[in-house]
Formats: C-alpha cells, sequence, structure tokens
DNA sequence: CTGTTAGCGCGTTCAT
DNA sequence: ATGAACGCGCTAACAG
C-alpha cells in the first residue's frame, strides 16, 4: 500500500519557493488590483506555484470572505428527464463564465432535511424546485447563504427571486395550436404523478386560459398513467364527450395516449389529435410522430444565470423573456 | 429595502449564551467521545444552539478537518436520463446514511477544467464517469481529495478503484434472450453519439462474447441515428445480411429501429426482432411494447456507496456484485 | 511603487 | 471544562 503522505500545497509553501511573503503570493494569485507587483516577481510566484501544483484551498477562502462560489441546485423528487438535464448544462457554462460552479443535489424521498445540505456547501446561492418553509429560509440567512432563489415557487416574496419559467405558455401554445387547427372541444391529459404537480398545474391552468380566450371549451382533464390499458379508458371517455384533441401534460403521457387510442382501434390524428411537451427523442420515433411543444433550454438557462448573478450582487434580477421560449415543434400526431 | 444584517451565527454566540467555552460547544455538537460533559452543560449548550438557530460554519470544519462530508460526482457531457436520474437520487440516499452528502456536477462541452470544480468544493471522495489525467490525479492528491473513484475506467490503477457496472453484462442478457429464441443472426445498433462511447462499447463487447460462447454468428453492427429514415437503411441492410433480431445500444436506439422497420413496412418481431436497454417508459408504450433489459439501480447505488464509503476510511472496496444486477423485461418486440 | 507584517474568520483539539 | 494554538487565505496598515 502505498500511504499517500502528500502534504497539501499551501500558499507559504509556494511563498517560500518563490522567495517572498504570503500576502504577495496572495496578491499575484488573485490579481488584486489595489496593489502592484514588479512583472519579475510576478513571474516567479507563477512559477513556483505551477511547479508546486498549488491551487487554493477552497475552503479557507470561503472561511475567509464568507462566500463560496458554488451554486446550489436543489432538485425535486421526481425523475428528472434530459431536458432538465441539457437545461442544468447550460446553466453550468452560463455560471461559469460568472465564475461560479453549479452543483445539483439530486431529490429522494427519504433524504435528510434540506438543511443539512446547503449547511455542507455553503453555497452563494441556491436554486431550488421546491418552496423553502420560511424557518428554512430564515436559517439560511444566518448562515450566510446569500440568496434564495424559489424556481416555480406559488407567491413571490420579498426575499426570494421568482425564477417562474412560465409553464402556461406551454399550455397557451399546445392549446392554441390545436384550436388554430380547428379542434372545438379540447381534452387534457394529466399525469398520474403527484410529485410533478408544480409543473403540472400551472401548465393546465395555461391551457384553460387559451380555452377560456379563444371561447373554446375548457378542457376535459384525465388522469393518464403511462400504461396503454389506463389510457384507453381515457381515450373512451374523452370520444364518449366528443373530445377530438388533446393536450398531453409531456412527451411520455402523450406517448401513453398515442397507446390508448391504438388499443381502442382508432388513430391519431384523425380520431384524436395529441399533443406533448418537451420532444423527447422518442417523440419523432412515434408512430405518428408526435407533434410537440419545447422550451428553449439555453434561453431559460440564460435567464436563470443573469437571475442568480444579480441576486448575489444585490442587483435587481431581469425580467423574465417571456417570449420565444416556447416553440411548437410540428409533426404528426396533431 | 430591507437589507439583510444577518451576522451568522458561531460557536462563539452560542458559546456566550450557554455561559461555556467555545471548545465546550464543539465537544457537545460533536458528542465527541473522548470528553465528558455533564448532562446540564450539555442541555444548556444544546438550549443555547437551538434558540439562535446556531448550524456551524461548513467552510470551517472543513478548513480545520481537511476534508468535507461531500462526495462529488461529476457526470460526463451525455444526456442523462432517468435512470441515471434514479441512480444518483439513491446514491444520495445510501450516502447520507453515511453522513454524507453527494452533489452532482452536470457535464458540458465549454465547462471550466474539471480541476476547477473539485478546487471549490473539496470533496471527500469524486466519483467521475470519465477518465482523470495523471497529472489531475496527482493534483486531487495534493490538493486533499482523499480518493478518486473512475467509473467505468479502462485499466485498473492502483490510485483509484474501478465502479465498472458490469456493462458487459447487459449485452450477454440482450444476446443471450434473443440466441434462446432462437435467433442465429444477430445484428448490433449502436449509438450515433460519440460521447456515449465508455458504454456503448463494453456492451458491445458483452453481445460479441455471448455470440463467441453460444457458437453465433458475432453481431452485425450498425450505427443508427435517432431517426426513421436513417434507422431504415439499417434495417435494409440487416435484411439483407439475413439478420433476424438486434440488440440496441439503449432503449431510444431501439425505438429508432422499430421506426425503421415500420418505414421498411416490414414487422416487428416477424421480420426483426429487437432488444433494448434501461425500460424507459415510452418503452412499453410503443408499438410493439418493447422488449428491454434493466439494471438494479438500488443495487449500483449501493455498492457504489459501499466503495465509497470504504475508500474514505482506506478500506477495501466490495467485490463487484456481478450477479442479479441485469433483469429481462420480457414484452412484445422479442 | 513594492512588498511585508499582522490579525481575522470559525471550528477543532491538545494540554492544563 | 477551559485556554490556546492551529489550518489557510485574505487584506488593512505600514515600511522601504
Amino acid at each position: 500500500m502505498t500511504e499517500q503522505t502528500h502534504r497539501r500545497v499551501t500558499s507559504a509553501d509556494v511563498a517560500r519557493l518563490a522567495g517572498v511573503s504570503r500576502a504577495t503570493v496572495s496578491y499575484v494569485m488573485n490579481d488584486t488590483p489595489a496593489q502592484t507587483i514588479s512583472p519579475s516577481t510576478r513571474t516567479r510566484v507563477l512559477d513556483a506555484a505551477a511547479r508546486l501544483g498549488y491551487s487554493p484551498s477552497a475552503a479557507a477562502r470561503t472561511l475567509r470572505t464568507g462566500r463560496s462560489d458554488v451554486v446550489l441546485c436543489l432538485l425535486p423528487d421526481w425523475p428528472i428527464g434530459p431536458e432538465v438535464g441539457s437545461m442544468l448544462g447550460n446553466l453550468s457554462t452560463a455560471l461559469a463564465r460568472h465564475g461560479l460552479t453549479l452543483v445539483v443535489h439530486p431529490g429522494n424521498r427519504e433524504d435528510r432535511p434540506i438543511g443539512e445540505i446547503w449547511k455542507a456547501i455553503t453555497p452563494a446561492a441556491v436554486i431550488a424546485y421546491t418552496d423553502f418553509s420560511p424557518g428554512e429560509i430564515v436559517a439560511m440567512r444566518s448562515a450566510g447563504v446569500a440568496l434564495v432563489v424559489a424556481s416555480l415557487g406559488r407567491g413571490a416574496q420579498p426575499d426570494r427571486r421568482e425564477l417562474a419559467v412560465p409553464q402556461q405558455l406551454i399550455g397557451r401554445q399546445q392549446a392554441g395550436h390545436l384550436i388554430a387547427a380547428g379542434h372545438t372541444r379540447l381534452g387534457y391529459a394529466y399525469p398520474d404523478d403527484d410529485r410533478v404537480r408544480i409543473f403540472a398545474e400551472p401548465r393546465l391552468a395555461g391551457v384553460r386560459a387559451e380555452c377560456r380566450d379563444r371561447q373554446v371549451g375548457g378542457p376535459a382533464t384525465e388522469t393518464v398513467a403511462l400504461d396503454p390499458e389506463q389510457a384507453a379508458s381515457a381515450v373512451r371517455r374523452w370520444h364518449a364527450a366528443g373530445i377530438t384533441a388533446v393536450c398531453a401534460y409531456n412527451d411520455e403521457v402523450a406517448l401513453a395516449v398515442l397507446a390508448g387510442v391504438r388499443l381502442e382501434g382508432r388513430s391519431v390524428p384523425a380520431d384524436l389529435a395529441v399533443i406533448g411537451v418537451d420532444d423527447i427523442p422518442p417523440a419523432r420515433l412515434a408512430a405518428p410522430a408526435l407533434t410537440t411543444v419545447t422550451t428553449d433550454q439555453v434561453a431559460v438557462a440564460a435567464y436563470l444565470s443573469a437571475t442568480v448573478v444579480a441576486a448575489i450582487n444585490g442587483r435587481p434580477g431581469p425580467a423574465v423573456p417571456t417570449d420565444d421560449l416556447v416553440h411548437l415543434v410540428r409533426r404528426e400526431s396533431a
């Protein structure tokens, strides 16, 4: 066993090798504007640092400055798909440009209380898809977390920014497309999973709003599990109610509806038009190919990033970019 | 604007309120075994801590002990699906039982070098799906990261543990099922994405190995993009070669094959049997429902967790649980 | 200008 | 049960 005796390389080591003081090392490493350093010294320090493989202790820096460069994203319990995954990737890139590092904590049922998590990280900001209790917000504050960003939270609070990606727009776009295609009796395929309610409710609300605005009958809502049989019975009820088109919570639910229609011996879109959300890869591979609505994840990530950066600096966040965020992908199912 | 003047609550505050020394606070908070504390003092300290909402500074603790309770998982660039997502959730739970907090860094092209990431966290362990350069390993060492766990890495190194989830088993199971069903000419649908090669290669190798062991013709490999047209041309080539069944890299690729077969006017499984990997929700909603192979994510998470914990404590890791990790989900496509 | 000295931030731990 | 020192980087004050 080669036991690791690798003592950590500290700024003192660099200082020693470069023949300067630790303060000088710090000034050089940080390009401190208020302090001028002669080029020769600078080079010597940089050289020494490189030779030793020096990297400053994040813990020490955080302790001293009271702020880390980490942004923590608390994910909810539900299964995250490739869309969220790509959004997080984009967000990571966007934040990196501001010197911030994104880390994500995957949610899971029997997790320790949220508190344990950010306490272990001391992030500069927290992005959460769940609401915090007032107590937790106070606790974060007193622990030094500068900002609590609550995505999708219900009511705006003075303490936190609302990052609600306008889920309603998604519902509106779905319904709008269907109505424009001549449908007058819409259905809504609601997910059979309580954990995604924070997304499902605003989307359904968007569909409802669009129906109202366009003078069309409100959507006949059915809960649709990811199972052909159960989907088939929903299809039967829609049929009985004269529904000709349905908006699905997302592509998976839409795929279930497709399977249900198939099981009923009917066809899409002739008997029932279907539109999903997300444009997951299987959507274009389905029979028929699924018409769906997507969110511009790059734009969402940019917006989130800007909001976080602004909040960290105590500035007001940017306005929600309501336009050009949701796009229709027209295929065969609607 | 209610400006936040909330000074951080420190152990000194608790000590003052409880009328004891900071050392005592530390001993109480950590239940230090070597130090006896009278019940009355203990209560007083705990009370004070609760009243003030005290939570120790992770940075200070990390600085002092040289180790944080965070395990960092570095995700690769590719889109992560619900399977990986649920595995991470399970892993998080498993690690939490050992007082460890899992955080995930989503990979993305134009990211800062990996180094920047763990430097900002000072994790107790790093789990990565990519290989590190020897230089990075040395750097982590010298920065105080106890362990570098390379999942799926090619060759075992003395420095790191191999957590290779036996991807070969997946391929073997796929091919085994097909061969048992009487197929003697197998095809392999390889993904059209370089980023997933670390998974695709061992899976294909598994199929190859099974074919060899069972005296069946090695798989005719075709790269299949997630596009019906392109999949159709692969199907044509397979047909010309007399292939009667194909193993797909994963369910999405399998779905593409299904679409290709459909486009060719042929049928599954009569003309071509298809088997996928992962059992994503759309698999059972496809026409025909997709036969597939799944990995027991709970078991994988438990194994990963045990390996990490063992390594942190300098003990040898558990053996790879090769059995009961991969299961066949029998449906209609094969 | 250039670079140094000194002390802080906060929890941990040894010796008294 | 306590005083004191430590881990490591930051930065105000100060000396050449």
